[in-house]
DNA sequence: ACCTGAACACCGTTCAAGT
DNA sequence: ACCTGAACACCGTTCAAGT
């Protein structure tokens, strides 16, 4: 939280710019970090000593700041070795990095989610390296585009879940009538003071490393089955 | 969208209830069906011929609506033969119909999925059934929670996912720049056109076939390897 | 008990007016 | 060009007042 640098500021042009898309994207960010606080312009605008219609010099609405902020984190992804490694190998880092930049501002993740990817050239060119890869690594071509975005899903899917309350599915208020449940929980809360994780992560490390798996093990099998759209 | 059957209602209390949590939850899925429509609570008003306000008597505010909806959902997703069938087979009717149910209903899922769970004896019950199913099958019993929340993850990301414009990763400002996923992506387009499916569904059906697969093989193999949390 | 109507503290966005 | 300030059409929520 920026405070303001002169907040009785007089009306009309400054000598020098308060504003950039830069300041006002690291304003955004900031804001989106705190967990319970609501991302309005207004509190942006509040945190960079500004009105909030000052912002719309820079960003034509709300929409257009978040695609902006969207942009920004998929070019903070960036390489994994994708060059040098099997795809299978370097899409591991890949997804861990995916999952915590998007995870770490709660306030956003879900427009993130939402939002409609506007067609950026950060995130085409994040995916040609990993297209890239797959392709020389043997996949088949028509499978290489399910296969990342059913990796995206996964992973949007964890960063959502990975701000949920640490004790989502422990069902505390009737342990009784769940009682494969409970004890299948108490198992996994066992094994996790094994580690120095947290359970959403090391669900997502499991879930993670067996969705590669099969993946990779389709990518040499037959078909795959499943119903059509008007049987669904 | 329903007429308000009385648009100028006298104050005070009618002599019948003119609402109803059902009455209320209906017409907020009917709300909610329409793509762009922003979901409020005046809209949700405004179809129920009533004012915001009267909402507060069964709802104390949008978060417990939707909590409500939430509920409803979970519940309609149902059985599909966890008692009868391994459970790798029964979870994708089940895995369907999750996805389908939650991404029926555009002007909501996004919320859906960010509001925390608060403990619904539906979705425990729900739980319960799969849990109970792995168990039998003799899954590690510390993998199946860890199994059953991944599969949520990933068909939380396919229905958000489901929602987004059809063209979405298709590269079309710069095919010379990202020739591979062009190529990749031209591919998959050929492949769909032999089935009645949408690329979002033959994505997640392929998709959901690696992951189970990939989990049935994790239940018997060895460990699971990754960083720790703060090595991230 | 069940709804209206007014009130409150907010939103995002537009636009004339200042420098 | 860059910001303020006022204005507009909304929000969700609270609460007294009516029957």
């Amino acid at each position: 939280m920026t405070t303001a640098p002169d907040a009785h500021r007089s009306a009309g042009r400054p000598r020098t710019a308060v504003l950039s898309r830069e300041r006002i994207l690291a304003a955004a960010f900031a804001l989106a970090d705190v967990r319970g606080g609501d991302f309005t312009l207004a509190a942006l605008a509040r945190s960079l000593g500004v009105r909030p219609s000052a912002l719309h010099h820079y960003f034509a609405g709300k929409d257009e700041l978040i695609a902006g902020m969207r942009g920004q984190l998929t070019s903070r992804v960036g390489d994994h070795g994708f060059d040098t490694l099997p795809w299978h190998e370097a899409i591991i880092p890949w997804a861990r990095t995916y999952r915590v930049t998007f995870g770490a501002h709660p306030g956003i993740v879900a427009a993130l989610a939402t939002l409609p990817v506007a067609d950026e050239p950060e995130s085409m060119l994040d995916y040609e390296r990993i297209a890239r890869a797959m392709h020389r690594d043997g996949y088949p071509e028509h499978r290489i585009v399910p296969a990342i975005v059913a990796l995206e899903s996964f992973i949007i899917g964890s960063a959502l879940d990975s701000l949920t309350p640490e004790d989502n599915l422990r069902p505390v208020s009737a342990p009784d009538r769940t009682p494969h449940l409970t004890s299948a929980e108490e198992a996994a809360r066992a094994q996790l003071r094994t580690h120095d994780r947290s359970a959403a992560t090391e669900t997502f490390e499991f879930g993670l490393a067996a969705l590669v798996a099969g993946l990779r093990a389709a990518g040499t099998a037959a078909t795959v089955s499943g119903p059509t759209e008007s049987g669904v």
